[in-house]
DNA sequence: GCAATGATTTACT
DNA sequence: GTAAATCATTGCC
């Protein structure tokens, strides 16, 4: 079932990106479905340097994390890649949640057309990069509500244990000094689809 | 107006 | 292991 308003406008961002491990994302285009399960995910807030919008400082392209929580922020990295984010809070707080990786479950051989030449399966939707290439995802996404209608979050019914999820510090963001070392990156324990350096 | 660079991926030496 | 691909956004002139 479809996550609430409520799910994504809470506070505590850290808490809702632990709480997005073992939570379905989809996509509908042409209506096709596309999706999988989260695996892997990052917080992100202003008061911190590795995001976007530190210090409460909004721009052109930032400017959707001062929304209220439950829009999707979607932006282009290196040229060439898209990423995705949930925004959460309220509106006027900048937190979002990187999604890093999914289990591709629904609509995988679209996926996989989508994605192109691939070495090997688990290298699908592995990364930030790659999954929004596989679900369809770009820059035009961004600012869309996560209202089931083209993209969604769903509670598979999964109940993950804190056992099972593993904390650490995020990736490629050097650049955010000390920052860069708080534990917001969050993994599904021993997932075969979680990102790794080539 | 213009130069610098990044929440990455892929291919090649 | 290292480097190239590639461009919107940013920040400074």
């Amino acid at each position: 079932m479809k996550l609430e308003e409520s799910f994504y406008q809470r506070t505590n961002v850290a808490k809702i990106a632990r709480e997005l491990i073992g939570k379905g994302l989809f996509t509908q285009i042409n209506g096709v479905t596309t999706g999988g399960i989260i695996v892997e995910t990052e917080a992100y807030s202003w008061k911190e340097r590795g995001c976007h919008a530190y210090g409460a400082r909004k721009t052109t392209r930032n400017a959707i994390m001062f929304e209220k929580g439950g829009h999707s922020y979607v932006y282009l990295c290196y040229g060439m890649h898209h990423l995705f984010n949930v925004v959460t809070n309220n509106t006027n707080v900048a937190d979002a949640v990187l999604i890093r990786a999914i289990e591709p479950i629904v609509g995988v051989d679209l996926m996989k057309v989508r994605r192109g030449s691939l070495l090997n399966e688990f290298h699908l939707t592995s990364g930030p990069g790659k999954l929004t290439k596989a679900l369809g995802i770009d820059r035009k996404w961004n600012g869309k509500y996560l209202d089931g209608n083209e993209i969604w979050i769903e509670d598979l019914g999964k109940n993950i244990s804190t056992t099972r999820i593993v904390r650490g510090p995020r990736i490629g963001i050097d650049y955010a000094g000390d920052d860069a070392s708080l534990p917001w990156r969050f993994t599904l324990r021993g997932s075969p689809w979680i990102s790794k350096h080539t």
